[in-house]
Parts: C-alpha cells; sequence; structure tokens
DNA sequence: ATTATACACTTATATATGGAAGCTGTCAAG
DNA sequence: CTTGACAGCTTCCATATATAAGTGTATAAT
C-alpha cells in the first residue's frame, strides 16, 4: 500500500490501457520520478498498482523498449536509460513541410534526354553513353525559391515513368507516398556543400553560401538503379533538429 | 492447401516466433512477394498457414506497423506502404564510431571560466556577465583531426560537473551512454557551414571548406540548460545517410 | 429505387494461464 | 574459505479465449 501511484487508469478512456500506461510511465520519467539507471518496479508489481494484466503491461514495457527509453534485462529489471548522442534520429519533416498543402510549387525547369557520363552510368549501374532523361525542378514556397533538384532517371521507352516523373505532382508523390510506385528501396545522404553561381542565380542567394546536399538514389524490385540525383538546400533556410531523451 | 508458405517456423531456434515471423515478411516484402498497396494475408490466415497463434501474429505485424514498413487499417486489412522520402531517419552512427574502440583520443585544447555574452546568456538561459566554463576540445582519429568541440557549461561550485566534463572520457560517455548522468534531455540541430580560420587550422583542412555544425543543449531535472555547444565536422570527411523501403 | 438490417471478415484490445530462461542471494556440503 | 545446489526473483515467450470496433456486401424491408 506504499507505492499508491498518483495516476490511474481510466478504464471509459477512448485511449487504450497499454497506451495509458505508457503515457503515464513516460511522465514519470520526465518527472524524475525514475530517474537514469533506476529500476522500473517488476511487471507485476505494475500489474497490481494499476490493475492490468501482465501482457497487459509488458505491451506497455515493450513499447518504452523500442522506444529506447528503457532498457529491460532479464532477470535483473527494466532500468531507465541515460541520454545518448546516438540514439538521435534526423528526419526530413522540414523538407516534407514543403510540399504540404499547396503552399508550394514545383518549377520544371528543363527536362532532356542525355548520354550518361562516367559518374552519371557509375551511380546508376549502366554503361557511358546509354541514354537518360535529366530533369532540373526549382521548388518554390509561396514567392521564395527553396530548392532546386537535379534528376537522372534511366530512359526506358516501354515504362511511362518518364511522363509521370515530370509531372509536378511527382515529387510531391515522393514524400507523401502517393502511387505506389514499383521503387523498393532509396538510399539518402547528406553532404555539406556550398551554392554555385547557378544554384545562388536560382535560389536568389549569395554564391558560397553554406548548403546541404541530398543525395537519392532509387532502386527498382530487381535491384537496379532507376533514378540518380539531389536537392539542394540553402543552409540559412534549413536545418534538421532532433530531440534525445524525455522532454515534457 | 494453395498458399503455403515456403519459409516456414522454426520451433527449435533460438530466434522467438514473432520474431522469425517478422523476419519471413520482410522477406517476401523485400522479395516482391507482396508489392507497396498490396494486402498481406489476414492475421487468421497467417495463424494457420504458419502455425501460430493469434497473438504471436499480431506482435509480428505490430513491429512492422511501427517500422513503418505496412499499415494496418480496421476492417480492411493490412497493406504495403509505398516509399516515403519523409520517413527516412538519419542516426549518428558514423560520428558514434569516432568514440568506439580507443581509436580516437580527445585533445583538451582549452578550458576556461568565462562570463557569458548576450548570446551565450540567452542560450543558457542566465544572466549576461554570469560564469560559464568554456571548453574547448579537438577530436582524433589515429593523427588526423576530426571533429572539433566547443561547449558552454553553466559554472556551478556546488556540482562536480566541471572536473566530470573536463575529463577527456565525458564525450565518450555522452555518445555511448556512460555514467548515468542528471542530464534529462538534449536539442539537437544540424547546420551547414563553412570552416573559419581558426577552425580549418585546427582541422588541416582549407578555409571555407563545407562543414557541419551540430549544436547541442542539454537540460536537467528542473527543465534547466545546463551546457551549451557545438560539432565542428568537415564536410569531406563526414556525411549522413539512411536508407528507406525494404533493402536485401 | 432506396434504405435499413444482418452477416461475414477484418484489425484492435484485454484477460488468464503456463512455462522457459536468466540473475542473485542463501545455505549447506566439501 | 570455496564450491555447488537451490529457491526466489526478474524478464521473456507463447497459447487460448473473449470482446470491441471498423468495413463491405448481401439481403430484406420500405
Amino acid at each position: 500500500m506504499a507505492n499508491e501511484p498518483i495516476a490511474t487508469i481510466d478504464r471509459n478512456s477512448y485511449e487504450p490501457v497499454y497506451a495509458q500506461l505508457v503515457r503515464i510511465l513516460l511522465g514519470q520519467i520526465a518527472a524524475g520520478v525514475f530517474r537514469p539507471g533506476d529500476r522500473l518496479p517488476s511487471e507485476a508489481q505494475l500489474c497490481e498498482q494499476y490493475g492490468v494484466s501482465p501482457m497487459t503491461v509488458r505491451r506497455a514495457v515493450n513499447i518504452l523498449t523500442d522506444q529506447g527509453v528503457v532498457i529491460a534485462e532479464q532477470g535483473r529489471g527494466t532500468f531507465v536509460k541515460p541520454l545518448e548522442l546516438s540514439t538521435a534520429t534526423f528526419d526530413l519533416d522540414g523538407l516534407q513541410q514543403l510540399f504540404r498543402e499547396g503552399q508550394s510549387t514545383v518549377k520544371l525547369l528543363e527536362a532532356r534526354i542525355t548520354t550518361a557520363t562516367e559518374r552519371t552510368a557509375r551511380k546508376l549501374a549502366i554503361a557511358v553513353g546509354d541514354r537518360t532523361v535529366f530533369i532540373r525542378r526549382l521548388i518554390f514556397q509561396g514567392e521564395e525559391p527553396m530548392v532546386l533538384h537535379r534528376e537522372y532517371v534511366i530512359y526506358d521507352p516501354t515504362r511511362p515513368l518518364i511522363e509521370a516523373e515530370m509531372e509536378v505532382t511527382a515529387l510531391r508523390g515522393l514524400f507523401s507516398g502517393g502511387r505506389g510506385s514499383d521503387l523498393k528501396w532509396g538510399d539518402l545522404t547528406i553532404d555539406a556543400t556550398v551554392l554555385t553561381e547557378e544554384e545562388a542565380a536560382l535560389l536568389r542567394s549569395e554564391v558560397r553560401t553554406p548548403a546541404f546536399r541530398l543525395e537519392h538514389i532509387f532502386y527498382d524490385f530487381d535491384d537496379r538503379p532507376v533514378s540518380w540525383g539531389w536537392f539542394i538546400c540553402s543552409g540559412d533556410r534549413f536545418r534538421f533538429t532532433a530531440t534525445i531523451g524525455v522532454p515534457d
């Protein structure tokens, strides 16, 4: 009767019991009731304290575990994890918001068939001289040019990919998951770079402004590259953020 | 008898049944058996096909769901998600590897007590002129300087934080989760920048080389900032990578 | 023709139960 | 003092069962 928890489970809530338990435990960790290194109450204790079944407690603890908030050691207990920089994950929400709600417009600067250079051929796993489609787009937010996009797509007359890719909505589809394309997976890398003269002019910025270069290669279900390209984002208009630990 | 799965559950394996099921389903998605937009077999069908209980199937499907590979719609079915750029998450593994296995050494360049400037005071939520500890470190990989670190820590005589922070192992602790510090959470942002003259000299690189600036603020359990600082990583030695979709 | 109901099928949640595996301390035998 | 067996705790895994809730279709009533 000593450890009566302050928060209780609301059986009439729409929020499932296991989710309530996750929320309660997260709140206690955030409030400092359980600190890094501390042991959480055992699952049996949690069952009794909150009046729920073992499987429900297990589910809640599992969620905390693969959220990286706690670590469970068999035979010893469940412990609150200390801060780890390496758990930080940066996502592309900032970039994605660009393509929401029609606040952005895509202007097609160029789209033509070219022959692959040595570099392009290597990236796309084709032969030098093979034909590719080169696309250049500029993404505006209102009147402001925000992102420049260059992309090489393998030229394949049997596929209607070219026409689809050239549509202004193609980019949006990539971000918000539109049509089920025949792309299986992709590799992304972020590099630090500076704007070239051409890029600075298009983005209405100064030459040599620090910028991000988000490179992407997409593969089809035969694991063959389909497209290679990159986004150029001026560094004074973009940043990536992450939060580690358990904020309020 | 039509849909006998090729892979089966190994009851004698150390790998739990639910994990085996996750691996099997991921493999089938990667192999193109189930393509974006397709409906997975219903949970009841999976139960029968693999001879496992509903709860086990549920657990496997749940894992796929919060891995973002599939999306489950109540009453309709579970569907394979198409590629989404926004699901890409970049982690700091590259940076973390720096601190593994003693391959890196930390050289303390400077550590002295200063008074907060306007900018520092704002970041640390203190008054201008309050005392802080300024730390400058250089992280080497072998003979090569890789990362420059600057940090302002609130000066608090009651806490032995200063001595702890000044140890060369302090950085490693932050990355690999050493001692359970009294830090509750932190904010991280990545900016694009270029090396200043001082930074270029220390990192043995050219001035104005593109670089990443990883800024961090850590808070204690009273939600008050404890330290503010940033890492400078030359762009030709660092990049962030991510993979989306289901590769082999 | 339109609307309402019923039914089949789906995922979502929660309970009760049993056992396996790992850690830790105690206690007795050597 | 050391070693080994054992009990009691922990998390981990899997099953069987029941209820709830969303979706779509077929059917019956209006």
